[in-house]
Formats: structure tokens, C-alpha cells, sequence
DNA sequence: AATACGGGGGA
DNA sequence: TCCCCAGTATT
């Protein structure tokens, strides 16, 4: 593109975003602390899923040393049902760092935010620009997309030389000024007219006039991307153990999928009503009455878990050291149980009369 | 280069 | 059922 059309392709395109953009709770007040808790929150999550997370998390936390002293967790609770749990542990760790080798206040380039944990290629672009007006390029997959059909990229833009060569090609387009505005005016054509699914919104688009993909009547079928593999199935049977009006839940391990958040203790595999008996037994845990509970799907990106469940009423409370007895009010208020776990808490409030 | 890591919404 | 989402860290 010339010069005079690149000029042209950036007034075009901040123009529509001045008439177009969304109302966002993020955008009224774009602080680095409010737009980098914003983009931590939107990392592979949808706008709407975030709204309430993001104002309910200002609210309760307005600063970053606020954040680097608050308890885990306190701060898993507040990420609770959001999903990728790190994002919350590094966003802790991040502000510990930043209080002490930035003086509490977020670095503006995006080299020395990508040097605190959960703040990559992506989100140092996007915090750098629209937080300090740095021209750094923020691509996320709406960038991705817009720009493999203005360019008609036709090869895989998961092989990293060709992601380089978008973020080349962007980099040129990049205006001196508003690059914040200029970034997010990209992600927003991304989200409302340049989709994902179903026909892109061309006729609407303020720059199809520069869209390779557009001329050629290909962006419908651009990006292109690599195959998914399959998830893999795993069988779990989950143990919703009463005694009195209390419930037992136990915390993951530190490590790996859905760290340090509670559970209902679970089995590998499908037991029978038989098999549980027995494992209860072998606990040395007297159970007065097992019930079946209806089965349960959850699907992660990568696992789905196909769960049944037995609801184990006990006469006494178990010396499990694992075990922490709870009320259905007390895991509302102060347990950060995982969303795959739902079908079974559903159930207790409902025996509770909650 | 491939995989782990959540959860939900829409076709 | 599958894809995608304002991705990052680890292997």
C-alpha cells in the first residue's frame, strides 16, 4: 500500500470505530491498572463473559497493592466459574513484582510487561498501546482473522512465519497516533462485522475497499487454521459425602488443571453402587444410606469429564485430614468450586433447602 | 512444534 | 457437535 492509502485505510478505520465502538466498562476509564485486569480477563474469553468479573474485581480490589496482598484464596473466588485459574495466580504474582521493581506502577513498553508472568506477546501490545499509547501492534485471534482477509493469507496462519508476516504487514499500517484506538478499532471490526462464524458483514466494513479477501469473494472461507485434535474422555465418580447439614470438600493439588481450587472428592473411573459401598468400607467410613445422583458431562478444551455420582449420607463425621466439612452458603461465599462440578452442587443446595 | 489450561455461546 | 473466544507458559 502507498503511503497516501495507508493514511487513508487508518481514517477510515478510526473513524467508524469513534461511531461504532461498544460501551465497556473497561474503555470508560482506561487506566493501566483497569485495561491490564480487562486484558488478563478477555485472554481466550468473550466480552460479555467478562463484564461482571471485571466490575465486580475493581470494585473489590481498586489498586495494585491491593491486589499483591489479597489472599488466594480470596482471589480464586473472585475468578471463580472464569476458567484458566494461572491467569489469577500470575495476576498476583505480576502485581507483587510490580510493587517491587516498578515502584507499584505498570512499566509502559512492552518489553518490561513482558517480563511479568501472563502478560505475552498479545497483552503487552495491547496495555503498551491503549494504556500508554506506545505503537506496539495487539493481535489476538480478531486481528488474525481481519488481517488474513485484507491480505487474503491463504496458508496456515498457525505456522508462526506466517503470524510473523501478518504482524509484519501490520506494523506498517500501525498510525503515529491513536494506536490504542487504532488496535482496538481492529478487534471490534473482528468481534461485529469481520466474524468468525457465518457470513462476515463485508457491505458494512469501513475498509473493504482495501480487503484482498473482499475483491477476491474468499474471506468467508479465511482464515485458515490447523486441524483440532480431539479431546480425550476421562470417567470420574463424584463422592457427595453429608454429614449433618455440612458437606465435604477437599482442595486440588497445587499443580496442573483447576490448581488449588475445591472439589467434591472423585474417583478415576465409574463405580458401581456396589464398588462405593466398598471403597467406603475400606475407608473405614460408615455410611447410613447411598444414592445414585443423575450423571454429569463437562467439557474443558482439552478433557471432557463424564461423571456419575453417589449422594453418602454419614452417621459420623470421618477423621479425614484430607476433608473439609462445609455448608452449601459457606462454598457460596467462600469455596471457589469449579463450574464442572455444578450439576452436583445443584444438588446439595437443593437438599438443603437452599 | 505441540500441549496444558476453563468455560460458555452460537451455528 | 464443533468452533471460537481481546492467549500464555511449558515441554
Amino acid at each position: 500500500m502507498t503511503p497516501e492509502k495507508i493514511i487513508e485505510f487508518q481514517q477510515k478505520l478510526l473513524q467508524w470505530y469513534t461511531e461504532n465502538a461498544r460501551i465497556l466498562p473497561w474503555r470508560e476509564d482506561p487506566s493501566p491498572y483497569r485495561v491490564w485486569i480487562s486484558e488478563i480477563m478477555l485472554q481466550q474469553t468473550r466480552v460479555e463473559t467478562v463484564k461482571p468479573y471485571f466490575e465486580r474485581f475493581i470494585k473489590e480490589i481498586p489498586t495494585i497493592e491491593d491486589l499483591a496482598k489479597l489472599p488466594e484464596d480470596r482471589l480464586l473466588k473472585l475468578w471463580e466459574g472464569l476458567g484458566y485459574y494461572s491467569r489469577a495466580k500470575n495476576l498476583k504474582k505480576a502485581a507483587q513484582m510490580i510493587v517491587e521493581k516498578f515502584h507499584g506502577q505498570l512499566p509502559s513498553d512492552s518489553k518490561s510487561l513482558q517480563s511479568l508472568p501472563g502478560i505475552g506477546p498479545y497483552t503487552s501490545g495491547a496495555i503498551s498501546s491503549i494504556a500508554f499509547g506506545q505503537r506496539t501492534p495487539a493481535i489476538d485471534g480478531n486481528v488474525i482473522r481481519v488481517m488474513a482477509r485484507i491480505l487474503a493469507e491463504e496458508r496456515n496462519v498457525d505456522d508462526p512465519k506466517v503470524k510473523k508476516n501478518i504482524e509484519n504487514a501490520l506494523e506498517r499500517l500501525l498510525p503515529e497516533h491513536s494506536v490504542g484506538d487504532f488496535n482496538q478499532a481492529l478487534m471490534e471490526l473482528g468481534a461485529t462485522l469481520c466474524i468468525p462464524k457465518g457470513m462476515p458483514k463485508c457491505l458494512q466494513c469501513p475498509v473493504n475497499s482495501f480487503c484482498k479477501g473482499y475483491y477476491q469473494d474468499m474471506a468467508q472461507y479465511l482464515p485458515r487454521k490447523s486441524p483440532k485434535k480431539k479431546r480425550k474422555i476421562e470417567q470420574k465418580t463424584i463422592e457427595v459425602m453429608q454429614w449433618e447439614d455440612k458437606f465435604a470438600l477437599r482442595k486440588r493439588p497445587e499443580e496442573g488443571l483447576l490448581s488449588n481450587l475445591w472439589e467434591f472428592p472423585q474417583r478415576e473411573g465409574h463405580l458401581s453402587l456396589e464398588q462405593c459401598k466398598k471403597e467406603m468400607k475400606k475407608h473405614n467410613i460408615e455410611a447410613r444410606r447411598i444414592i445414585s445422583l443423575p450423571p454429569s458431562k463437562h467439557i474443558f478444551s482439552h478433557i471432557e469429564w463424564h461423571m456419575i455420582g453417589y449422594h453418602i449420607l454419614l452417621e459420623e463425621c470421618p477423621k479425614n485430614i484430607e476433608l473439609t466439612w462445609v455448608t452449601p452458603g459457606e462454598i457460596r461465599e467462600k469455596y471457589s468450586l469449579p463450574s464442572a462440578f455444578k450439576a452436583y452442587y445443584a444438588f446439595i443446595e437443593l437438599i438443603s433447602g437452599e
